[in-house]
DNA sequence: GTTTTTTCAACTGTTGACAATACGGCGGCG
DNA sequence: CGCCGCCGTATTGTCAACAGTTGAAAAAAC
């Protein structure tokens, strides 16, 4: 009835919102402390809804609680991000052989523009955009979204990206990543305008397999991150 | 400090684990309507940390909130079991193939034997026990644990495997698909021994396509399934 | 008899107060 | 000089009471 009222009709809701809104964001960093008195004051609210939108983000594994301690940001190391790449690998793949099946051929020419109108709007001159930016974020999210598998979808836009933008990028991208990335897309796409659903997961994983490389250290001898 | 003192420290967590052992166990069914205040009478607490125990479960999509109505257990529908099987299909290959790499010949011999154990203690003599039952779950359950990948483990076990378990198996599984399964998990079994990890995704990957078809109605005309 | 209105009980949403716990500083003591 | 225990403060955990909403039964109107 009253449309321009708010996002969320309860409070807690109206708090979770904006508390996702700012960990995504980056307004509250990695590790940042959630205080609940303070949020409740900066709200204007009390803690009881506070209370209960930390509750949800733990959920959602964007915050992590320690009783009687508190609420912090989650936090990314080196080796989560990698492990994440091999599940969005899996995940992305899947979406990609499902859109290759499922999405309309004027949409696939749609996602070719998109895709050609980047290449050539010098955004990707310095070697630096396009990658891990706005356009590459596009891309994927259209191709996602293609799939029109609604748990896959939610997955990966709701919850893994989300989790994947937490990580405040520290090893900065390798040079030549983005051209070698664009090309990468080109081939996707090329897959999926031929509507062969195998190769467009191959090549989709293999983009992600590439990132994956720019970001993981190299291969030492031994691994230490294995310890079960 | 103290491992055994008890599972949560705050009522809080202890309400969390609690219901969701109930709603896993099937002990609240799909729909069930979960009181406040009923279910903090009949833990002994108050009202909070039942609260935000129902917001914990809803940041886990256990639970589906309608504000000023209530938080009824998830239920899903025989698409959503669909779009969910597919999930698996990615991630469980994606577990199936890291499996494949890094566990050590015990856990894989150990994992054959488990396999040739069940298959001769005639526990699918009836046809109708191992598959979706202790036997497959221990067996896809060993190999997601060999991934040796935290995140896809916690993915799969604790978030996708306890949704699954929440759908009453309406439709009886087909007939024949019990021995069926075996098969396929002897293939399985046999690429991993062998080392060979795309082999190996594939074969986990096909297992899960059949049990997705047989779950799935068959194509008819017109699905009435479907609407969005 | 059917439809509309009103009333009401049950439940959720929110709050402020109180209890319990963790952390840091202070002082005592070896 | 350094270690240990005590204590105070700040924050989290829990509770009970109050306010607002919903849905349906009961009452009124047609």
């Amino acid at each position: 009835m009253e449309p321009g009222n708010i996002s969320g009709r309860t409070l807690a809701d109206r708090a979770f919102e904006w508390l996702e809104e700012a960990i995504i964001k980056g307004d509250y960093p990695p590790e940042f402390r959630l205080d609940e008195g303070a949020l409740a004051k900066s709200f204007g609210i009390s803690r009881g809804p506070v209370r209960e939108a930390i509750r949800r983000l733990e959920g959602k594994k964007l915050v992590e609680r320690v009783p009687h301690i508190g609420a912090r940001v989650t936090s990314l190391t080196d080796s989560d991000l990698v492990e994440l790449f091999f599940v969005r690998e899996a995940l992305e793949g899947m979406a990609c052989r499902l859109a290759t099946e499922r999405m309309s051929d004027e949409d696939l020419q749609a996602l070719s523009a998109l895709l050609e109108g980047h290449a050539s709007s010098g955004a990707l001159k310095a070697g630096e955009s396009y990658y891990q930016r706005p356009g590459d974020f596009d891309f994927h999210f259209r191709i996602i979204q293609g799939s029109r598998n609604p748990k896959l979808i939610a997955m990966l836009c709701d919850d893994l990206y989300h989790l994947l933008r937490i990580y405040r990028y520290r090893s900065s991208s390798r040079r030549g990543r983005a051209s070698q990335a664009l090309k990468e897309h080109r081939s996707i796409v090329k897959a999926m305008l031929a509507r062969k659903p195998d190769l467009a997961e191959h090549e989709m994983r293999a983009h992600l397999q590439h990132a994956r490389l720019a970001i993981q250290p190299p291969p030492k001898k031994n691994d230490p991150s294995v310890d079960d």
